[in-house]
RNA sequence: AUAGUAAGUCAGAUAGUCGCAUGUGUAAACAUGAGGAAAGUCCGGGCACCAUAGGGCAGGAUGCUGGAUAACGUCCAGUGAAGGUGACUUUAAGGAAAGUGCAACAGAAAAUAACCGCAUUGUGUAUACAGUGUAAGGAUGAAAAAGUGAGGUAAGAGCUCACUAAGUAGUAUGGUAACAUAUUACUUGUGUAAACCCCAUUCGGUGCAACACCAGAAAUUAAAUAUAAAGUGGCCCGCUUAUUUUAAGGUAGGUGGCUUGAGCUAUAUAGUAAUAUAUAGCCUAGAUAAAUGACUAUCAAAUACAGAACCCGGCUUAUAGAUUUGCUAAUAUA
């Protein structure tokens, strides 16, 4: 993740949350809003909600959505604050990276996201 | 072999490609990178700050004995009690003869016991009525005023005696001690202290969002109130001090603390053990929106519970699968 900064800010988040527009598909919410100050970044922020389920869960989601979004990061235009929320009620343990990774495209693909 | 009982151990490995954090390095690169409970936050300690910290009362905690420890409500070894054929397990185990309270239902009565019964006195022709003595017998209950036999008596009764049971005090022996055994004297007091209470020991508060430093912010304006009052974990003493209330205005960061420590491993010595001491070797996560991941191949399968956040010692709860050792049996087979 070369070209990419994490939002780290709380008020930040929130703004994103309310202007941003967003996208649902199986797994994931993406919201996503053009800033013109990035030039050749991207800033992402990657959520979980402690109702998904325990500590090893949810952090087990995260680095699986930061795997499969440093995959895609190539493919991705630039200038943009990305928020990536997981939505699902799965709660089955042994989630695969490609379904995650395969979501993500074709949620990017419909916004027009990718190069 | 089966059934049981006690104590444990492991918690995926190997190879390859890509990626993250920390350290070293000019760089390339190299090294290291979650747990047995990291969890619950229930105890104890280190460390930091605070007269809200000092003294007293109140309040909390602990409660057989000895030992271990920095400390503990923890651990080890024992004593008593209860359970089990046994290996073994459990134990909230000070005081009820300092005082107060409570004991549902049933029962005459739940602690200064007379309902029935037994004996006797008075009245009466008599069944009966009234009184007195009596805890041997009856029914209730979780619990009923020590048990058996003999004497004794109007009837009875530890009223007396013998044996037995329990308790208190003393003596002797063994043990560091809890206690055990024997014996002498006295007594026969229901249970409950996970009711109040008494006794002994002990306890200041807040937690790394502590705290220190840098940058920044604030220290401004207006109004009101009290002048000896205001603050002080529940109260008193002591202690501290010029502030207190309302409105407007205003607060987004970084560095240290942070991992060399009551540390880990091996050996020896002391001890039944918990543990202690000595010698040698080792450095083994330190992130801050938060690193420890993804994919492929092989092993029969890779699956349980679960993610460090200042650090240690415990306790409690969760846990797939694999596996080791000691011991027991009124079981079964040879």
């Amino acid at each position: 993740m070369k070209n990419t900064i994490t939002i780290k800010k709380n008020f930040e988040v929130k703004y994103l949350l309310a202007k941003g527009k967003w996208t649902r598909g199986k797994y994931l919410t993406i919201y996503l809003k053009k800033s013109e100050k990035l030039q050749g970044i991207n800033r992402i922020c990657f959520i979980v909600s402690k109702k998904a389920g325990n500590s090893v869960f949810r952090n087990r989601i995260r680095r699986l959505l930061r795997q499969a979004y440093s995959d895609l990061e190539s493919k991705i235009k630039k200038g943009y604050n990305i928020l990536i929320m997981w939505k699902s009620k799965e709660t089955t343990k042994n989630i695969k990276c490609d379904v995650v990774y395969d979501d993500m495209q074709k949620i990017f693909k419909e916004r027009e996201m990718l190069l």
